[in-house]
DNA sequence: CCGGCGAAGATTGTTTACAATATAGTTTTT
DNA sequence: AAAAACTATATTGTAAACAATCTTCGCCGG
């Protein structure tokens, strides 16, 4: 891999996960019908989740070809795919970027993220079945040990599960959804909070906490917890965006614009 | 730019601080980047929204190719853009079908819908500038023209408009999106409620009263105004639904709820 | 010294050819 | 005659070549 271009280098043709052709009736929720492209959307989301490429960093498609060992067309369509979920941001004619959202978008995202998930969390039946609980229960031990382990991965992972699971527990399949699109949009700005232990662990309690409020059909405390979940991260990531850019005026009023 | 070098560069790319390119960033908001895919796509939402394509319809890429003298791989995007707006169904090597939403998704879709324009309109600042009442005013004679003249595509247009700018009056710009995409999934049942000519005098009403209520600042009359608004189409649709598939009954139970 | 000019290199965007897959219709077998 | 297997065709998916665009950097004249 010298020079990358004089002469294009043929693509290896291996490594490609095909869907299989069984079952594309997608017979449960669990093996769902992740093409190329989705596969190298959701690798790249976690390399911006977890910090490895940072905001206004430069993606290029040749790059990411060779690491995925595909073609442009694959790599082009999962860069398409995180520019829509507000992710990555396209430059026609120049490439894609890892997006820097200014302290009002954060601001703004979080405040639609509040009102969905509060949503849920009224329209959700209670009580909750003794199987969710247990399965919920599983998933906040796994989110802990992560958190001890310094496994920052795994806690990633290990959250992102958690409230799946428990916005899942409402009926509303659209609504799920949406919630879902609004928290891809700050995978770029996570691994900010994550940097801080105690926001960690603090996210911790919370998740103990909502499980307890869910085995006695608090639903009060349960909508409380969740706004009060949701502070910690924004407020990480503004501290840390004014630090960046705070002494210097107008460069933030540059990139803010 | 970073040259390639030899041995396989790290991940991390060398990214200095670019300095910001002269105003390319979108001159004025009214001259935006709109790709070929994008027009494909705009068209086919429209066919489906005036019901000239309907539910379960198949879509094949070469004829696209043909009516809009372009390569499939354009044709491609659309359908992809179309697939995660939820307007279309894609099946992998089968192509794509307009999509048939089910009752229940309706009452879903409706349900978020409700629930962020009504928060749009709770933070939405008072009084509203003189100025942007008259630009709403002006969009609702339009609409009312539009449906006096019998003419749908511009009804449909001019009813967009009145909303994405009755909307646009709230500063997040994130709610705005998350309320725009969710109109656009509901666009495959526009065509049903557009049948019944009492549901658009009602919706020419519903407007005079909402600008009504932004005059006079009366936001409580303004969210009730929402609420109701949304209500005659999915019941449209609804309707429209048992009436084609209402003799199994059976079918209808399952779907339904 | 330095500022425009232009060629070369690097990157994205477009087009075409080819391969894989599903559906329908036909033939073969029991 | 019914079911299974096969072939033909239509359609989508993949890959590579080609073209356009932007950036960098050296060159030359002032």
């Amino acid at each position: 891999m010298a020079v990358r271009s004089a002469k294009r280098e043929p693509v290896t043709r291996n490594l490609r996960t095909r869907t299989p052709r069984t079952a594309r009736e997608e017979p449960t929720v669990s093996v769902r019908k992740q093409s190329v492209s989705d596969v190298i959307a959701r690798s790249l989301e976690e390399d911006i989740v977890l910090g490895r490429r940072h905001p206004r960093e430069h993606l290029v498609e040749q790059d990411l070809c060779e690491r995925f060992n595909t073609h442009r067309g694959d790599v082009r369509l999962a860069l398409f795919e995180l520019e829509k979920k507000g992710i990555i941001r396209r430059i026609p004619n120049r490439g894609a970027i890892v997006r820097d959202l200014t302290p009002k978008e954060v601001r703004e995202i979080y405040a639609v993220r509040e009102e969905l998930e509060v949503m849920a969390l009224r329209i959700l039946p209670f009580p909750v079945a003794k199987s969710d609980l247990d399965k919920l229960a599983e998933l906040q031990r796994k989110h802990s040990a992560a958190i001890d382990a310094g496994d920052l991965l795994t806690v990633f992972y290990s959250n992102l599960h958690f409230h799946q699971m428990l916005f899942g527990l409402c009926s509303n399949r659209c609504l799920i959804e949406a919630i879902e699109l609004l928290a891809q949009k700050t995978y770029g700005i996570r691994s900010y909070a994550n940097a801080f232990p105690e926001a960690l662990d603090q996210a911790r309690r919370d998740h103990i906490e909502m499980l307890e409020a869910l085995r006695t059909s608090r639903r009060d405390d349960l909508i409380a917890l969740a706004r009060r979940h949701l502070k910690p991260s924004q407020e990480a990531y503004i501290r840390a965006y004014e630090r960046r850019f705070g002494d210097s005026k107008q460069v933030a009023a540059i990139l803010a614009k």
